[in-house]
DNA sequence: AGCACGCCGACT
DNA sequence: GTCGGCGTGCTC
């Protein structure tokens, strides 16, 4: 055939697929389902879309429904083609998360298909090697092993949930299962959060399986993300190392997926398309009959609650390797005159641990100096002028800073409102917490790690690294000291505020809160007998005794209690409407609008309508928010519905913009 | 979602 | 005068 009409998906939130022309140049191949393209759309060209199908065109039409025809660019090389798996899966996500087809493909391909191009520097920070491999395995670890080889055995799919404490050797158990499918000529995706993945994790995996692993990282030149692809297309490279997008990588006859630290939120996208790679993992696994593994120390009370459902099998490595799990010790911040936020019992074991010239990780889950500046007078608090936030006062650079749009002024002497010259600074952050400890322990050395020490590039892993060298004493941070690597000079942590983020306005506050407790007390102690200090207001709450205790079973029984009864996930599934606009009183009444249609349309003896509510963040760079929730499942069709309610209500108010999230994780 | 066209405010 | 703000219209 020398003329073909080809109807293609396009990246834009418009419906169905736009057809082009192909008339065949000299010898080049036809396009076929699957394939990728190159056409002009609009004043556009070049743009990429997947071929959904293909007809002869015998009579050489110049038009379809009244619109000329245009000629595809080019047709993208073999190794961009989409085989069936995952053309079925472009589809499926398409459906799931309510958005067109050709919305989700620029997930299928790198940036730039095609690109040829250098090398990009590798940033390989100098840490201590950890070549102390035990192979040898336990009989819970190999136990996983086994379930896993059984399923390759048999070539069937399977889910297995693999509750691990930190430190117990889940990473072993991955790679092992990931030898086993290689040894049987299958490919492997090992998804990490974007965090984790340091030169640390990589040496591992490269030591073990060469040339035949490589990564997909932030540091990818378009050259060389387009190698991976290319090289797992050609079947080179059989397992690709990577953050969530790493899931769409064409590894041929995919028998493992593993999906480490499968709690984590960075797993779901924030913007459109808001996939969740765990659960599109599910879905390719299931498809390619792949055995798909799903690690954590705290798993996602959804995969917890699927497992007990039977829907995944679970596994559990309940022993720590080398050594116990620390000693958790709880300071009642209701009893102690804590100055600066420092209780005397960590200022006391802060004290013991230098003296026995051990390290010390301290976590405090905000930057900055102080959360906010209150007048001491009239009590006002300044704000940010575009966002309703309280500005973070920052000593270095010193300014008042919102953290949500970014806007920074200069600390005021006066008050705005009553000029008044005392101010009470509320709540300390990072910045702080380090201030103090210089002025404590004089001859300490310490080392901050936020998001205000990390912003050069780089930044991040040289402070880990000089951390693991022992060129600290003193590790002070956000929750980026919470993930990532072990360091064995290490026996306390200290956590200043334990409960802080309990009373968030969002149904998964106390499960962020268990989670990030209980990885930051596993960085204590993994070679000898550490302690863990958490200070709190509330030593009596069930979720600091459960973390303090370690005991997630525990902690997962008190949740699913709450979930259930409060009708939210893992018991019934969310969907969130988030509608935004530079009025307050338009963006509510649209909302409102909005809420009153779901209502007549969706509502149910299974489904309830939320809302609208102003968001948690009701005014973000002078945009004013309101949501809407709906409680219960929602079928393809509502979900098309509702995306279409969205662009409607969009095109019809100006400025408005609509979005709609199916199984919204975090804040908004 | 882009991207260009088009019609009103403060500037070399 | 005209540089440029972003409303709105269109895309095989």
């Amino acid at each position: 055939m020398d003329r073909l009409l080809v109807d293609v998906v396009l990246p834009v939130p418009l419906p169905g697929a736009f057809t082009y022309r192909w008339t065949r140049v000299e010898d080049a191949a036809p396009p076929v389902v699957g394939d990728l393209v190159r056409a002009p759309f609009g004043r556009r060209r070049g743009i990429i879309g997947l071929v959904v199908d293909t007809r002869p065109d015998p009579d050489g039409a110049d038009t379809i429904d009244g619109y000329p025809l245009k000629d595809l660019d080019a047709v993208l090389p073999e190794a961009y083609r989409l085989d069936a798996h995952r053309q079925h899966l472009v589809g499926w996500m398409a459906g799931y998360y309510g958005v067109e087809s050709g919305e989700v493909v620029p997930l299928f391909h790198p940036p730039k298909p095609g690109t040829r191009g250098r090398r990009s520097r590798t940033v390989t920070a100098d840490f201590p090697l950890d070549d102390a491999i035990d192979i040898t395995l336990t009989d819970h670890q190999a136990a996983t092993v086994d379930a896993a080889h059984d399923l390759l055995d048999r070539g069937a799919y399977g889910s297995i949930l693999l509750h691990g404490v930190t430190g117990s050797g889940k990473t072993e158990v991955f790679l092992q299962v990931i030898r086993d499918a290689v040894d049987r000529g299958r490919g492997a995706i090992y998804l990490l959060p974007e965090i984790a993945l340091t030169p640390q994790t990589l040496a591992r995996i490269t030591a073990r399986f060469g040339d035949l692993a490589a990564a997909i990282h932030s540091g990818l030149s378009a050259g060389e993300r387009c190698r991976v692809h290319e090289a797992a297309a050609a079947g080179e490279i059989k397992v690709v190392v990577g953050p969530r997008s790493a899931l769409f990588a064409p590894v041929r006859d995919l028998g493992v997926i593993v999906v480490d630290e499968e709690h984590e939120s960075s797993y779901k996208q924030d913007e459109k398309p808001r996939y969740h790679a765990r659960d599109v993992a599910l879905v390719r696994g299931r498809q390619c009959e792949a055995v798909v593994l799903l690690g954590s120390a705290t798993p996602d009370l959804s995969s917890w609650y699927r497992a007990g459902e039977g829907r995944h099998q679970l596994l559990t490595l309940p022993d720590r390797q080398g050594g116990d799990l620390p000693a958790v010790e709880l300071v009642d911040l209701r009893g102690e005159t804590a100055q600066d936020g420092f209780s005397e019992p960590l200022i006391g074991a802060v004290d013991e641990t230098l003296a026995a010239g051990r390290q010390i990780i301290l976590y405090h889950n905000r930057r900055g100096f102080a959360r906010q500046l209150q007048c001491r007078d009239c009590g006002v608090v300044i704000q940010c002028p575009h966002c309703d936030i309280g500005l973070t006062w920052h000593l270095k650079p010193r300014r008042l800073l919102c953290h949500y749009c970014g806007f920074a002024r200069e600390v005021p002497h006066a008050c705005p409102d009553c000029q008044s010259p005392a101010f009470l600074p509320g709540g300390g952050g990072t910045e702080k917490s380090e201030l103090v400890l210089r002025a404590s322990f004089p001859e300490a050395r310490i080392l901050r790690l936020d998001h205000d020490t990390t912003r050069r590039r780089g930044s991040h892993g040289r402070i880990l690294a000089a951390f693991a060298r022992g060129e600290a004493d003193v590790l002070v941070g956000t929750q980026m000291v919470a993930k990532g690597h072990h360091f064995p000079g290490v026996s306390l942590v200290g956590v200043l505020a334990a409960d802080d983020g309990l009373s968030l306005p969002e149904y998964r506050a106390s499960e962020r809160v268990f989670q990030l407790l209980t990885q930051v007390a596993g960085r204590a102690g993994r070679t000898d007998a550490g302690r863990v200090l958490l200070q709190t207001w509330q030593p009596e709450h069930p979720v600091i005794l459960a973390a303090a205790d370690h005991d997630y079973r525990s902690f997962a029984q008190i949740e699913s209690a709450h979930r259930r009864a409060a009708g939210y996930p893992p018991f019934r599934r969310l969907a969130r409407l988030g509608l935004s606009g530079p009025r307050s009183d338009d963006t509510n009444h649209t909302a409102a609008q909005l809420a009153a249609a779901l209502e007549k349309e969706l509502a149910g003896p299974e489904r309830d309508i939320l809302g609208p509510a102003p968001a948690v963040f009701a005014r973000l760079q002078n945009r004013f928010r309101h949501q809407i929730l709906i409680k219960g499942d929602l079928s393809r069709a509502e979900k098309t519905w509702l995306a279409n309610c969205a662009r409607a209500l969009r095109d019809a108010h100006r400025g408005l913009d609509v979005s709609l999230d199916i199984d919204p994780v975090g804040l908004y």
